[in-house]
DNA sequence: TGGTAAGTAACCAAG
DNA sequence: TTACTTACCA
């Protein structure tokens, strides 16, 4: 195995007694770092298998690492215990959540099951949503749990703050209705887990005795919740290996905390540091313009990643008119490409900050009979009819789950509507029983008419006949019985309409899914089953061996590599977002660098950047500049084609950055909108004369919305002049004189 | 009670 | 743009 290490890499191999930090830059072979690791404890050191972990963020990085261990160890591979984080606990969870005060078959709740979950908390503590949007409400609890805070510790905080107590009511009615239910959401999985190593001594020793040796992967972006738990494993053995790379943390917004990376060797005296700084993945040229964005941020280790790989082509920089000249072209020079044989679809690779762009791209791949998959967005897991079937087997298998009950009560249509459920909510709300068993005994609800009792009898029963089903049926049998018996398909079908077509494709795609899983599982149950589903991350879905373009986001392309990489949107307020810009707090804009380093590095031969000049969002049209990172790379090695703002003249756009900026928030909290007019809404040219303007520099003008100002500047473009407008009002803004439409007063 | 029309807030990233 | 909520009618 030596040769196929350098002198560091094998240091990290080498190294197993006691903590060890593996700072690995972007492309140094850190997965193989990690399962030569691996490998050679196994095989070098005797370590049964048994005795080691590795912990990764995704089931795909998960399954690659158990692949290339297989190859590596042959034998007793298999032993190793590879997971993700949530996976992790959840297996721990299964065997122990009764010492929490939870059943075993609990339900894992998604995003989709907390907003509605949090919805009612909000309703029924009788706050005002203005202030309190679940959204928001969501995003708090998360941090408080990311953070390991109680209720307690939340109310401890809030002291007089009267707004803080109100969310610390939010918080704990918001756990109270999990527990209910019997669910937990994601970040309780994590959490709970470390409550109950916590309040347990022996559970913990007893997971402390066999994981001897713990690896965890992108380790920058674990959050203090994950940090704890894998803390307290490591307490007694102390070998940890922990690998990351401070310039990729992009996942702050969900509470990683840098600091874990940052402080290492602080929270594990004596740790070892090793620096992976030979990057193996990409050209020369394209590691020097990831290396000199990234330079420009404050906060972070120094080291500078060099490559032994050829220098490559310059930089592609494309300026597009806008969101979907920039798809255009992208789909162009791809379908060139591989019609000259000189890439296949697989090597491609369309990144981008925001899911909404994946829109114009996906209509122009499409236009082009391109094959490509989007990864992310809209999840096929978030389909509403896939959650409505996975609800009705959920309830099979917890009658807790009081959102699943709500959701299918009335799918498809039984004519049980919103005040028979609310009666029946309520009725086992002043029980504390749950919904379904309360609807067991809706003879005895008063409030219910006979023919509710009535329709809600044929729900129970049908419920219990597909229950008795459950014990005697494999899990194929099962699902179709439930379509059956339900009506669902046939509910569907009588639609006749293409989407609820495209409804029952997607409940039959579930059922391979679920046929595959029986297949393939040693002991299948319906509960695991589920659990699979519910821990499936939208980068899982991402097969290798297919040839098709990938588009995704920059955030999923974390820890992936592609041959060619198309960077799209990067302007000022997409990337870095608007909110980064505005922020007091420069650590935004450094993450948003981080996330920009991250996008160029997963290039390996060649990188296009592109940008547009106006981006429909929100059905606004709205006008940026080039990003600011693109201004951080070299001007020697970009290739400008077909840009003809002053970027092409290297770069001197700082001055008029920032007072487009000042501009903005003086103004409004949003960035620059301008209606689309209707004349030349529809064309897709339409030539300005620069002959247009008839003011000057000085002059007072006067613009339809903004009011009167005095022209501060004007700046010649090849097809339009931006013209800086001191406004009486609204104070300092740039626009497109063609758009403007100033009147010379 | 359920369906449709009008109205409105949202997109920043994910397990 | 779209998804989702509220208002109103059959």
């Amino acid at each position: 195995m030596d040769k196929l290490l350098n002198d560091m890499q094998q240091v990290a191999v080498r190294h197993t007694e006691g903590p060890l930090l593996i700072l690995a830059g972007a492309g140094s072979g850190k997965t193989r770092v990690l399962t030569y690791r691996v490998a050679y404890l196994i095989k070098e050191k005797n370590i049964e298998p048994y005795n080691i972990m590795a912990i990764t963020f995704t089931n795909k990085a998960a399954d690659e690492m158990r692949n290339r261990v297989d190859s590596l160890v042959g034998h007793g591979a298999d032993q190793v215990w590879v997971s993700t984080f949530h996976s992790a606990c959840v297996r721990i969870l299964r065997r122990y959540s009764d010492r929490i005060g939870y059943a075993n078959d609990f339900a894992i709740y998604d995003t989709d099951d907390q907003k509605k979950i949090m919805k009612k908390v909000i309703k029924h503590l009788n706050l005002n949503p203005k202030i309190f949007k679940e959204k928001g409400m969501i995003a708090k609890v998360s941090d408080f749990k990311n953070k390991l805070m109680t209720v307690s510790d939340v109310r401890d905080m809030a002291s007089t703050d009267f707004k803080m107590k109100d969310i610390a009511r939010v918080y704990e009615e918001y756990q109270e209705t999990l527990m209910r239910n019997n669910a937990m959401d994601f970040d309780d999985l994590i959490m709970n887990t470390v409550k109950l190593f916590k309040n347990n001594e022996d559970v913990l020793a007893n997971y402390q005795n066999r994981l001897q040796y713990i690896h965890v992967d992108e380790y920058q972006d674990t959050n203090a919740a994950q940090f704890e738990f894998v803390r307290l494993l490591a307490e007694k053995h102390k070998n940890i290996c922990v690998v990351g790379d401070d310039d990729q943390s992009i996942y702050k917004f969900r509470g990683a905390d840098i600091q874990n990376i940052l402080q290492f060797e602080k929270y594990f005296p004596g740790a070892k540091v090793v620096k992976l700084e030979q990057n193996y993945r990409s050209t020369k040229k394209i590691l020097e313009a990831a290396n000199s964005v990234i330079h420009n941020n404050v906060g972070r280790k120094d080291k500078t990643l060099w490559s032994d790989n050829a220098d490559g082509a310059k930089i592609d920089l494309y300026q597009a008119e806008d969101g979907y000249a920039e798809a255009q072209m992208v789909a162009d020079t791809i379908q060139e490409e591989v019609d000259f044989g000189r890439a296949s679809y697989e090597d491609f690779a369309i990144l981008y900050r925001t899911n909404a762009q994946s829109r114009a791209l996906e209509e122009k791949l499409l236009m082009k009979n391109i094959p490509y998959k989007i990864i992310g967005g809209t999840n096929f897991y978030q389909r509403r009819e896939i959650k409505d079937v996975l609800a009705y087997l959920r309830l099979l298998i917890n009658p807790s789950d009081d959102l699943a009950v709500e959701r299918i009560i009335n799918v498809p249509r039984r004519g049980i509507g919103n005040t028979t459920v609310e009666n029946a909510v309520n009725y086992a709300r002043v029980r504390g029983m749950n919904l379904y068993d309360a609807l067991l005994e809706a003879d005895q609800i008063n409030e219910l008419k006979p023919a509710a009792v009535k329709k809600i009898k044929g729900f129970t029963e049908m419920i219990e006949r597909l229950k008795n089903d459950m014990k005697i049926m494999s899990l194929e049998d099962l699902y179709k019985q439930v379509l059956d018996e339900t009506g669902y398909i046939a509910d569907l079908e009588a639609e006749e309409t293409d989407e609820a077509e495209g409804r029952i494709e997607n409940v039959d795609e579930l059922l391979s899914k679920l046929v595959e899983y029986e297949g393939e599982a040693e002991d299948p149950t319906l509960g695991e089953f589920l659990e699979d589903v519910a821990l499936i991350a939208d980068i899982d879905n991402l097969e290798e061996d297919n040839d098709y373009v990938v588009l995704m986001t920059v955030h999923s392309a974390k820890g992936l590599e592609f041959p060619r990489v198309f960077l799209c949107g990067m302007e000022d307020g997409l990337f870095p977002g608007y909110m980064s810009i505005m922020s007091d707090d420069k650590e935004e804009l450094e993450e948003e660098r981080r996330l920009a380093y991250v996008a160029i590095t997963r290039a390996q031969n060649e990188l296009t950047i592109s940008y547009a000049k106006r981006r429909m969002l929100r059905g606004e049209t709205q006008y940026n500049i080039v990003s600011r990172f693109v201004e951080e790379i070299p001007p020697s090695i970009v290739n400008s084609k077909n840009v003809t703002d002053t970027v092409a003249a290297g770069y001197k756009r700082n001055i008029v950055r920032d007072t487009f900026a000042k501009a903005h928030a003086k103004m409004e909290k949003k960035p620059a909108v301008v209606k689309p007019k209707k004349d030349i809404a529809f064309g897709k040219e339409f030539t300005i004369t620069k002959a247009d303007i008839d003011y000057k520099v000085g002059d007072r003008v006067e613009h339809i919305k903004f009011g009167e100002g005095t022209v501060k500047a004007i700046e010649d473009g090849t097809k339009d002049y931006q013209v800086t407008v001191d406004f009486d009002e609204v104070g300092q803004k740039m626009m497109m004189a063609s758009f403007a439409k100033l009147k010379k007063l």
